[in-house]
DNA sequence: CCATCAATGTTAACGTCGTCAACATAAGGG
DNA sequence: CCCTTATGTTGACGACGTTAACATTGATGG
């Protein structure tokens, strides 16, 4: 690849400007990290790349698919946390409790970012398919875990992995964004709640948890 | 009180409007039910009432404190919906499910004035007084239908309410989320998930479940 | 080696938005 | 009846996203 000889090697602006688009992500990254979603301009981010303020036009198609190539960095970003944790914890019980509070972890440690990927900015209709890959590789993630756990015969076998998995998920997710909005203000409350989460998640999904239905039990089903 | 004896009897613009911040706040509610938070315009929104487009600043600080009015209003119904449930569902075992498929189901229904309450866009820091109470209010709604399960014997009887509570709220507003965001697309989808994770979290909850710690478990904190 | 072309970046401008200051009007009490 | 206060309007400003027209650079092929 001759075109990128120069770019490697010289990183003074080799080509018109280097790599811009990287640039842009990252700069964009950067300002949501520090200032959150509304601080981000196409204007300023431009400014602050000694770029000219509609130089983001020639990579990215709007603002919209610079927020989704964001939300995109988020999901890949936190699929690697999410397996990591998984594999350093030794793909047993306590890796999988592990992912879960990386997970969260992920959440709390970069709010705006995690908005930018759940908070509605990206369009719903016509997903767009990198998005939607990297999404589901994370999911993928937990639901390979769980499927492991449940061969290893300490996660309830007979349940559809899927659906375990979304149920974890949402849990997860839920904390998460009761975090980021600044519902668990008080210190260590993510911690405790992560904890007595995980706690009630397990005894509710593991093998040795009695299932059947509770002695008088009749109502469950959604009203 | 003669001022609204005028306003009542003859609804063509009484005062100067009438109840221009009720009015300001059923459109703005209506906008964002209709086509979303963005679609939102103080302009568009009193062209609508036939009014300018700063006579909001009247009765609002700013768009955001129209925000957080919608906000606001959203927690009250939210908490209505919840009680509803909660007593005509018979303070049972019964009505804790229809209590969580209600606030799923208000969720579902009201994507955009959800995403409005707990997407960002209320400020965090000093959270305005009027949406607190009412988002606390809604909250207290479950931790008592939680505290009463506890006194009847159904829920453990010893683990804190309040983090009980939490938890609860978090399985299912992450449930919430996911649906709007439109991660659970397909027909059904759901209520499956609602009500697995109802099932698994009542043989988590529940007095019958083993809460000791399973057998060889010894890994459970966050690592 | 150079001409051509596509890729990349710039400049100027437009329309929309939230917001403010100055002004207008109506309601109600002394 | 006038004066104060609440309420609504007009005009304007700066910032924003976006587009069109133009400029420049790198690469490619004869």
């Amino acid at each position: 690849m001759p075109a990128n000889r120069n770019a490697a090697r010289k990183p003074r602006r080799p080509y018109h400007h280097g790599n811009l688009r990287r640039a842009l992500l990252d700069e964009a990254l950067a300002t949501i990290r520090a200032d959150g979603v509304d601080a981000l301009t196409l204007r300023s981010i431009g400014e602050r790349l000694g770029v000219s303020r509609t130089a983001l036009y020639r990579h990215f198609a709007d603002k919209a698919a610079l927020l989704t190539a964001v939300a995109t960095e988020g999901f890949r970003a936190l699929h690697e946390r999410l397996v990591a944790a998984w594999e350093e914890g030794g793909r047993g019980d306590a890796a999988f409790s592990a992912m879960g509070v990386a997970y969260v972890h992920f959440a709390v440690a970069n709010p705006s970012h995690y908005r930018v990927m759940f908070g509605g900015f990206v369009e719903r209709e016509p997903r767009d398919p990198e998005l939607t890959v990297e999404a589901e590789g994370a999911f993928k993630a937990l639901v390979g875990a769980l499927a492991a756990l449940q061969r290893a015969g300490v996660m309830r076998s007979g349940d559809d992995t899927l659906l375990m998995a979304r149920h974890v998920w949402a849990l997860v997710h839920g904390i998460a964004m009761l975090a980021v909005d600044g519902q668990l203000r008080e210190p260590g409350a993510v911690e405790t709640l992560m904890r007595y989460a995980f706690e009630r998640l397990r005894s509710g999904i593991a093998t040795d948890a009695r299932s059947q239905p509770a002695p008088g039990d009749n109502s469950l089903s959604p009203a």
